[in-house]
This record gives structure tokens, sequence and C-alpha cells, in this order.
DNA sequence: GAGTCGTGGGG
DNA sequence: TCCCCAAGACT
């Protein structure tokens, strides 16, 4: 079994300095058994590959690792910086565990036991098992979703993983090579990325396929077997980009606990039953804020999907009244200059909101010249 | 232990 | 307001 996937895997599998460049030794080439790895670079990668795919996190890490190259430089780094690296990549609690698990680690060297990088803020059984067995070849296993996908096809297990996790993590250990661990569960991660994929797998090319159970049985994409899912609600968000007489706008920083924490906003909260959406973003505004503003024209709208909810955010210009703005509900806010909003992390669907005020303020520039 | 936590790709 | 899913962790 092992040397069957090792042998597809040499021809077959992602080891291109261009897909993977954290697995390479810094002379350019794919470690030997013997041979250790710098796991800085490869707990940056690992963390963002969680519940992400591979080519989506990998600019994310060539441009962190440009910014902040070593463990000292993320350690010195402003929460601020960190996040505008993370910006995009969702889940941003990963972002702020890692620069906290930097400040706690900064005095010794990385860990090198599965308990130590247990106990790292943001790592879990599969990221400590995926650094040790990059960086340092050790026989760790992994379950992530390629592998349990891979082994519930394997074994036709008639469960969802999720309520099987111990047979997984028993299959997973114990088809491990000892000798190759790092070479196995890169293997094992490829196989089901490019072959055991999801909807189609292409049974055809699998080392394993006289193996398989899924396959002998006929339906392969029916495992894993899933649990129902639930419905997901649906709610309207009012938005208010509160503008000032010198042309400031109002933005404040979420709580870190919850939905995109620590990440910048523009205020806004959501609709009640029966309430107009301008009355939503007085109320929201006077609530969170202790601000009174006269709400505008509508700016945009958009839908946004999360994990586990879907907004609609309606987003009108508004004029400041009165009222210091007061961080009742967040972690600070301030007024800034539309140019200067890159520079704080915010949510994608604020990105879009940013990128349509700054072409309506460039089109109102134009109208008042002319 | 079920819910919470993002975003983009692809069917 | 599609659907599912991704190198999961934390509460």
């Amino acid at each position: 079994m092992r040397q069957q996937l090792l042998a597809w895997w040499e021809v077959h599998g992602r080891k291109d300095i261009a897909i993977k460049p954290w697995m390479f030794t810094t002379d350019g080439r794919w470690p030997e058994p013997n041979e250790d790895l710098s796991p800085y670079g490869i707990w940056i990668a690992e963390v963002m590959l969680q519940q992400t795919q591979l080519r989506v996190m990998r600019p994310y890490w060539e441009q962190w690792m440009l910014v902040l190259s070593t463990m000292q430089h993320l350690v010195a780094a402003e929460e601020r910086q960190v996040l505008l690296l993370w910006q995009g990549l969702g889940y941003y609690s990963r972002a702020r565990r890692l620069h906290q698990a930097a400040r706690q680690l900064a005095a010794s060297p990385l860990p090198s036991s599965l308990e130590a990088w247990l106990a790292v803020p943001g790592i879990g059984r599969t990221t400590a098992g995926s650094i040790l067995s990059s960086a340092l070849n050790r026989p760790v296993p992994i379950l992530d979703g390629n592998v349990r996908r891979v082994l519930a096809r394997l074994h036709g297990c008639l469960e969802p993983p999720q309520r099987a996790q111990a047979s997984f993590w028993q299959w997973s250990e114990a088809l491990l090579d000892p000798l190759r661990p790092r070479d196995f569960n890169q293997a094992l991660m490829d196989l089901g990325a490019l072959v055991c994929t999801p909807r189609t797998p292409s049974c055809q090319l699998c080392p394993w396929q006289s193996s398989c159970a899924a396959y002998a049985a006929g339906e392969p994409s029916h495992f894993p077997v899933q649990d129902a899912s639930k419905p997901i609600p649906f709610q309207v968000i009012g938005v208010g980009v509160v503008l000032n007489e010198v042309g400031e706008v109002l933005i404040d920083q979420r709580l870190n606990e919850g939905l995109l924490g620590g990440l910048w906003e523009f205020p806004g909260g959501k609709q009640e039953p029966g309430e107009a959406i301008e009355a939503t973003i007085a109320r929201e505004l006077r609530e969170e804020l202790a601000i009174e503003v006269q709400v505008g024209e509508q700016l945009i709208a958009l839908d946004h999907a999360y994990s586990h909810k879907k907004l609609r955010f309606v987003v009108h210009l508004c004029r400041w009244i009165s009222g210091e703005p007061k961080p009742l509900a967040s972690q600070q806010v301030c007024w800034v200059k539309p140019e200067d909003l890159s520079g704080y992390p915010f949510p994608a669907a604020n990105v879009r909101m940013i990128a349509t005020l700054i072409d309506h303020l460039r089109a109102d520039m134009l109208s008042q010249r002319s």
C-alpha cells in the first residue's frame, strides 16, 4: 500500500517548488529523509492552509514571507500589519493567534514535539502533525479534508467522519510510512486533491484502486457519508458610510471575539422587521457610536455569504450631524481620509464597499470641477 | 459536541 | 438568497 502510493506520488505528486515553496531546502531541493526544514515558513503555510485551498493561500504566503520573513519580524510586527497580510483569506482568528503564539514563543526555538505544538494557539492535531512531518520528518499522522475523504472511501466507511473521528485517526496512523512520513503525508493529501476528489474522482489513475472499498462498491463519490446540512439564515444589514465636513469617513474596529474579529468596518447593523433601512442605519449608529447622522443616498447593495449566514448589505452615504463617535460596541473608532482606508484590514464585503466609495468620490470631484 | 468562524473556486 | 468544499481549531 505505502509503496504504491509513494511510487504514484514520485511521478504525479505536487512536489514542485512553485507549488509548495515552504517544503523545499534553501538550495531549492525536496529534502532527503534525514534533512530538516526550518519550521517557521511551514508553520505559517500550515495555518494558512486550514480550510483553505493551496492555490488560494499561496500568494498570501509569498507576500507574508517577503514582509515577515522570520519569527523575529512577526514578533515585532503590529497586529494591523499582520491582519493586512491576512486580508481576504478569512478565518481571521488564525492570524491573531499566529501573532499571539509568535510572541509567546519568541524567546525559545520553535517546538519539536507533538505536545508542545498542540499547546500553541491555533494549532490542532492535524496542523501539528503536518508541521512535524513536513519540517522534521517525524512520524505523526494527519487528518485533513483530503485524508478524511481518501480514508472514508478506502474503508467504505458508512458513518459520517465527524462521528468516527477515532477510527479515522487510527487509520491514518496505521497507514503512515514510518520511514518516510514527510513524503507519505504529502502523498496522501496530494492523492485526495488530485485523484480522489470530492465530485468525480479519477479512479482509473488511483494507485489504491484495487484496495478501495468504495470503488469496489461502485460509487466512490457517495463517500464520505454526509450529515444533513442545516438551512442558513438570511439577514439584511444597514451600513452607514459617514462623512464629516472635512471629507473623512468613519470606521470602527470589531471586537476580537466573533465574526471578523479585529477587522475594521463601516458601522451598521441588522434591519428589524418592518423597519426602513434608513431608520436601521440611523438607529445602529446612535446605539453603537452615539452619533446622529443624516442618511443620504444608497451607495451600493451587495449580498455576501459566510459559512453559516447570508447577509445583504445595504450601504448608504451619511452626513455626520452631531456627537463624538464612541466605541460602544467596538474596540475603537476613527475618522480616516478615504485614500488611507487601504492601511486598515477590512473584510471582503467592505473592500467592495470601499472600491465603490472611491469611485463615487472620484466622480463627485469631476462633476464639481466641470 | 454542536456551533462558530471567511472566502473563493468549481460543479 | 444555488450548492458543496477546502492542508481545522476553538468554545
